[in-house]
DNA sequence: ACCAATAACATTGTATACAATAACACATTT
DNA sequence: AAATGTGTTATTGTATACAATGTTATTGGT
């Protein structure tokens, strides 16, 4: 169903049937920005495979506003890497390459080290709450083995991350993060082998814990581990039928 | 001819007096990027002051463009920070906090020791000349007192580290280092104390040798040092003038 | 003279029209 | 039949028109 049928039903309809989120109030703060934020949700939940053409018109028409506004959330995505746009082309859900994604990795061990080392410092009790209470959610997405609850739990998986960066309270690092972990996601779901979740949470329980033991040499020694376990779960051997789906991506 | 100011002589029209970069063949290319690139030399040279309006017909007419395209240039300068927007109202060259620039140091400590790790693997001969050859470059203009030397010392000295970046070999890290470097130099325009370079070359050239020496540690070492160096040479305190300045910015 | 309400203006937000480019199909030629 | 050229169509690139919003000036009142 969710395969991209040839001529004129395009994979892009696809995303309407997903229930839309806030329209009525927050939408008009910034259209672009909302448009940009379901788009990139069903870029890392795949349901927009690499490749898939994101045209102006039908991503516009999609979402009952002009070319102008589809043309600004695809140009937001071309700048986080989720969207690469060829002139007079269009553009397209990325197709990151292995090294890309190698480069990906490499950049996330580095940098969640240093937002660990600043969240250790300013973890506050509440913080600590939050963080199990996320666990949770991760557990039981973890129990379900539906399709749909795959896809949530790369997402909700990456929010683990996100949220260090969040107490580790530097902006900069924070907004380098969303744009590591939705690239991330992206690579997962194009070169994740096993079907078991690429992001345990036992891995994150155990950072946790150890951020709360106050350890954090074993709290970021655990990190290096979860980074390298999430990109040993990959496939990133020269790929061969990727360049064939690549053929007929339009 | 494309001035079209009647009351008020925006700042803006002064950039217009710098030349224009290959205006024939690469713009053509995609004029919203030009644009953007020469916006932000202007910022980073400091020859637009944070807090100067950038009104999209301003830009578009001083380039002899549509508002469509002078909008793209500066949401890109948007994306990148340097540029902050405030819907209905307009776009601004950014005004960082004090706290805003302890965040992008702090970001620079930890992503450009990781540069320099992975540089390090990579530096062939060819790049150690390049990097010497870069040196005599920033020491010319050390020598040179002149206002316009100033300013372009704080591009030159930032290619550094760019170069650095690029030797490192990781697309995703230089992307970040990108927007760090442009982010210090407004920074350091900003509230840079002294009249001497901020940067010194002294700490670049200890850099390089020790890099050449295959001294990472030592590297690693005076990188950060260089880095406490610059920030420490701003003045940081809870602006006074700045407010007043802001007020009138418009 | 001061304040409030309102009108005039300027600027951004959005839609749409037109131009330029690329993709495709078909026809013509060898 | 293959290849090349040409015309057609679809899509992006850009400019502009109009709507919505914010700002400022003016006018009326106290």
């Amino acid at each position: 169903m969710p395969l991209k049928a040839p001529a004129d039903f395009s994979e892009l309809n696809e995303i309407m049937k997903t229930p839309r989120q806030t329209d009525s109030d927050a939408s008009h703060e910034d259209r672009a920005k909302a448009i940009r934020d379901t788009l990139r949700d069903a870029i890392v939940d795949r349901r927009l495979s690499p490749g898939a053409k994101l045209s102006e018109a039908e991503v516009g028409s999609l979402y009952s506003v002009s070319r102008t506004i589809a043309r600004s959330a695809l140009q937001m995505l071309a700048f986080e890497g989720l969207v690469t746009s060829e002139r007079n082309k269009g553009a397209f859900v990325s197709n990151p390459s292995p090294e890309e994604a190698r480069q990906i990795f490499t950049s996330r061990r580095l940098i969640e080290t240093g937002i660990l080392q600043s969240a250790a410092e300013n973890m506050s009790a509440e913080d600590f709450a939050a963080f199990r209470e996320q666990l949770k959610k991760e557990a039981l997405l973890k129990e379900d083995h539906g399709a749909k609850a795959r896809r949530e739990e790369i997402k909700v998986s990456g929010d683990f991350h996100l949220m260090l960066a969040e107490v580790a309270g530097n902006a900069i690092l924070k907004k380098f993060m969303e744009e590591l972990i939705g690239r991330s996601s992206l690579v997962i779901a194009l070169y994740g082998k096993t079907g078991t979740s690429s992001c345990g949470s036992d891995d994150h329980f155990g950072i946790l814990e150890a951020l709360e033991a106050g350890n954090l040499d074993q709290a970021t020694k655990m990190m290096l581990h979860h980074i390298n376990h999430i990109e040993a779960d990959l496939d990133l051997r020269p790929q061969s039928s990727l360049s064939l789906k690549d053929a007929l991506q339009l």
